[in-house]
DNA sequence: CCAATTGTTATTTA
DNA sequence: ATAAATAACAATTG
């Protein structure tokens, strides 16, 4: 499930420990999502550890602990973070459990795709600082995507959408998102776009996550009640799987396709191959 | 049983 | 050599 806006709302949950220390981690050293990850020294390391703040960019999150303890979590493909009572018995997929004395901060996957890192030190760890610029910052440039788009101009504009090292954050729902927006075709290869294309397009990358942030986590607020609860129906996103889904602008039935090896969404009327 | 899934990476193909 | 396409990872649901 978790793209850019998901993954900030699931930071958000586990912010109810901030403050607090670890009384116990509880882990399945045999999961998959610990493939990249020391458990014993995990353990080890954050008991007894207070939990001091996170951070999220694109689909990484990192939880920041004393001694300069760092934890960090990709949620994947199906992960989520959770708070439970004290009293929480772990379930099925439950392969993370940060143990406070007033809840359990949970991490939950059941298709592993996601993963647990850590990592000890004064500042936090490389793979952090590597992360390319976010899409909301002053590095993410109508000129930067220009260059992208270049270098990758055989590609259908779709593909090159998720790729991370230019587009942090942005996933298969919300590429689509952005391509229905700027009324362009997923198939259209990278270097066909038009200058004004290519503008929109950075435009629209700019405002679909600033507009997802703002309405699935919670910017500014409060957390909603549940992930999607506040995305307007002017948006694709409540069209793209729906049998006989609708444009909602145009009305127009929408399209469906693998594109990019990604199941891919459009509407006919808005989005055209030329 | 078959197909599907909002992510990433390793491998293969062009 | 590089970019693009494909397979693989795992679990569950329809």
């Amino acid at each position: 499930m978790p793209e850019l806006a998901e993954v900030e709302f699931f930071r958000r949950r586990w912010s109810a420990g901030h403050g607090a220390r670890v009384l116990a981690v509880h882990a399945h050293d045999r999961a998959r999502v610990f493939r990249e990850c020391d458990v014993a020294r995990l353990k080890k390391k954050l008991t007894g550890a207070r939990l001091l703040g996170s951070a999220t960019t694109a689909k990484q999150m990192l939880f920041r602990f004393s001694s300069g303890r760092w934890l960090g979590v990709h949620l994947g493909m199906s992960g989520e973070l959770r708070v439970e009572p004290s009293d929480y018995a772990p379930a099925k997929h439950d392969h993370l459990i940060l143990v406070q004395r007033q809840r359990q901060l949970v991490f939950n996957d059941p298709r592993m795709f996601g993963g647990v890192l850590f990592s000890t030190g004064r500042t936090a760890p490389d793979w952090w600082t590597r992360i390319a610029p976010a899409i909301l910052s002053d590095q993410f440039t109508g000129k930067a995507v220009a260059d992208f788009l270049r270098r990758r101009a055989r590609a259908p504009i779709k593909a090159v959408l998720l790729m991370q090292e230019r587009f942090p954050g942005i996933g298969n729902w919300m590429a689509d998102e952005i391509l229905w927006r700027a009324a362009i075709h997923p198939a259209r290869p990278a270097g066909s776009l038009t200058p004004t294309e290519v503008r929109t397009l950075h435009h629209e990358c700019r405002m679909v996550c600033r507009l997802a942030l703002r309405t699935i986590a919670g910017v500014g607020g409060r957390l909603p009640p549940n992930l999607n609860v506040r995305i307007p129906k002017t948006w694709l996103f409540w069209h793209r799987w729906e049998d006989g889904g609708r444009c909602p602008r145009t009305r127009v039935p929408l399209a469906r396709a693998t594109i990019g090896g990604r199941t891919t969404c459009w509407s006919p009327a808005r989005q055209k191959l030329r």
